[in-house]
DNA sequence: GTCTATAGGCAGATAGAC
DNA sequence: GTCTATCTGCCTATAGAC
């Protein structure tokens, strides 16, 4: 029983962030969800009070993964790390210019709404930044280390957003390169 | 006649330019741009056959203001012309934190849905794109010149996204200051 | 050209049987 | 815990009087 409970939870939140990322969240029904999980409609209900809860639970997936992610890192350099991050980036290309920068996208057009779930979201670019600034700081960059981080992010976000709007992944290829100059640079 | 139709038609993109930066396309209702136009809601089938049709109108005003504002740039070297447009969001920076790139939110909005506005959509990032890559091939830039306007658009852009989520209008000051050297040093 | 009233559909959310 | 049926409200779009 217990089992069954998480795996339709899991199911629901693993259909909304796949279908958020596609559609965006205003434009992903329930019902939409319901489907690709297959969970009748009304049961959402019963593991989501609303759809905003929806929306955090995406938030949380989102960092779980990321946190995932970075842990496989932890054997890395700092400075491997970061170029880890980037290296990323160019592996799902095709995806970014489908779609635009998950965690991008879905920030802002949460921050539009400007809901409770704005809060939420602001975590998942929060801990982003926390992370890099930590990997700058261990390259011993001080003082330095936030807006080393910001700026990082910064480039990655402008990217995926012209790689997403322009429809062109190439476009990736070629700004991450930069990167990764500029990285081996500091 | 024409005096008021024009007007109330003019009224009515403004209105939808507006209340779409601020709350998202897919967020504004026909309802509310009615309302904030002091227009009655039926009337607007009058001027636009479908909501997508106002969504083309306002990538038309966003069009007009953009050639406006490389209009009165005019006079000045390409550098300085790059250098103001760069200024230019420093100045807005302010609303940047509020709603993020009116450009820039709009095509990421609009490239989720696959729709028939996403074509019409791009124009603007293509518009602004061949503007810059002219710049540059002015400051004798050659064939580098459209990497260059790629890499400038892409900083813009990931300095709004970062603003917008942040709420943070300071951040946009410290990446264009970053932005600036970069393009004197070109 | 202008405006009111409303159709028709789909969204989020609920009730209640099982 | 699960699922069907349904409520309520808002949305886009239309009909038709003026």
């Amino acid at each position: 029983m217990l089992k069954s409970n998480t795996d339709k939870r899991s199911r629901l939140i693993e259909a909304a962030v796949m279908l958020t990322y596609r559609h965006g969240f205003g434009a992903t029904s329930l019902a939409d969800i319901a489907r690709e999980a297959d969970v009748p409609l009304g049961n959402i209900y019963y593991y989501f009070k609303t759809k905003d809860e929806i929306g955090e639970a995406i938030v949380e997936r989102r960092l779980e993964r990321f946190r995932a992610f970075t842990q496989r890192l932890s054997a890395l350099s700092p400075k491997e790390r970061l170029e880890a991050f980037v290296q990323m980036t160019i592996e799902s290309a095709p995806e970014l210019a489908k779609s635009g920068c998950p965690v991008g996208t879905f920030c802002s057009e949460i921050h539009k709404g400007g809901g409770p779930l704005t809060e939420k979201a602001s975590h998942l670019f929060a801990g982003t930044l926390d992370w890099m600034e930590a990997q700058f700081a261990g390259l011993g960059k001080g003082a330095d280390s936030r807006k080393l981080a910001i700026h990082l992010l910064s480039a990655l976000q402008g990217m995926s957003v012209l790689a997403h709007t322009l429809r062109d992944p190439g476009l990736v290829a070629t700004e991450v390169e930069g990167l990764k100059e500029w990285l081996r640079g500091l």
